[in-house]
DNA sequence: TAGATTGTTAATCGATTAACAATC
DNA sequence: TAGATTGTTAATCGATTAACAATC
């Protein structure tokens, strides 16, 4: 299992996103075709330097005097982060968290298309959620070599998400993106990303605490 | 809006929230008393002397030869995040995201109590969910008032978010976890701590496709 | 005591920021 | 041209890792 992406940095990673939403909007908007690092920077409260070495590191190149195109910046975004390249997934767990992932509209222009639904409760087989028939979890590695899926999301109760990440590994899945609160021990070729909302409490529960306490 | 927090940076509150949930797990499952830097470290892939400078900055001393007693590193988090100062919070939006974080039970024991649900749709206006009937955005600064509420969680669509957030903030709320796919723009005494899906997609889609470029 | 593990200082590494010539 | 903005080199900063004496 490894956390940490080579080549590019999960800190970059996430500038990059940002970026591209902020890019994106005003491309959208029409408000201008271009923008100036200073302009970037100041609404990511950062500094204009750092923005146009992240640019050049995945090779958008600016004009001097004028500044960077949106649209070949959200282009250079979208193909450094693969994008364009779909890939399909499998949802394991269909219970409330489960099934508002399935039902989002979003993934797709993330290069992302979840192909199968699965829980081991009876009573959720058959329903339909995003399109999809809810299967039963021992139909998983038949519909994972269908569509040639690489992906699991996680979804069940923390309590079955190793039995159900083993489950996926076994059918031939190669990164796992688990939204139980739980650490998954996975071979060391499965990618895992773990969408633990503990952390964002943390984060904003030692805040207020400091904000309490007068240093905020 | 300060996305950077003072003191203890985010990457260590991240990895003191890791430290958390293993030292929690073995407590728990009764498997010692004690664990050594070194072990911990090795279940989180990283280096014993990070361990060891972490439970420092937070004020845990270890024993030499023996390790570090799990009981008191989990309850000097959770005096160093504030687990153990409650506070209150509104959830706005009560769509499936919504819904799921609203009936989501582990909230209290990171000192997080949700003592009101709004929705501007007066379909689900009254409805109950997680012991808590939904009313009317119209009410929500009396709510806040009332329960000396000080976070708001926002759930609601992205083209929606702004305004609440600007209905929040006017109400008195000193913190926003935004789980809206869209940036705010508020005051910056407000505190805001954005969870977007789409991070962690990138993150998957690059992995992906580097191993698919054979660089994986 | 010998061995294991800590706490801490020093060294390394990488990421961010500053400075500034090059460019339009 | 003058002014604005880039790209890049050098300087700074902070975080991680290595080394090792202190401790049980």
């Amino acid at each position: 299992m490894r956390n940490a992406p080579d080549g590019l940095r999960h800190a970059l990673l996430e500038r990059l996103m940002h970026y591209y939403h902020f890019l994106s909007d005003v491309t959208e908007a029409g408000l201008g075709e271009t923008v100036t690092s200073g302009q970037v920077a100041e609404l990511m409260h950062t500094d204009d330097t750092l923005v146009r070495k992240d640019l050049a590191a995945i090779g958008v190149r600016g004009l001097p005097n004028v500044g960077f195109k949106c649209a070949e910046v959200v282009s250079a975004i979208r193909d450094a982060l693969g994008f364009d390249h779909p890939y399909r997934a499998v949802l394991i767990g269909v219970g409330r968290l489960g099934s508002a992932i399935a039902s989002y509209r979003g993934f797709s222009s993330y290069g992302l298309e979840i192909c199968g639904l699965f829980d081991k409760d009876p009573v959720k087989v058959g329903l339909v959620g995003g399109g999809l028939v809810v299967l039963p979890v021992q139909r998983l590695a038949l519909v994972v070599a269908q569509h040639h899926a690489s992906m699991a999301i996680i979804c069940v109760p923390a309590e079955d998400a190793q039995e159900v990440a083993d489950l996926a590994v076994s059918a031939g899945i190669k990164a796992i993106w688990n939204f139980a609160a739980t650490d998954l021990v996975l071979p060391d070729d499965v990618f895992v990303r773990h969408e633990h909302i503990s952390v964002g409490l943390a984060v904003l529960s030692y805040h207020l605490n400091q904000a309490a306490r007068g240093n905020g």
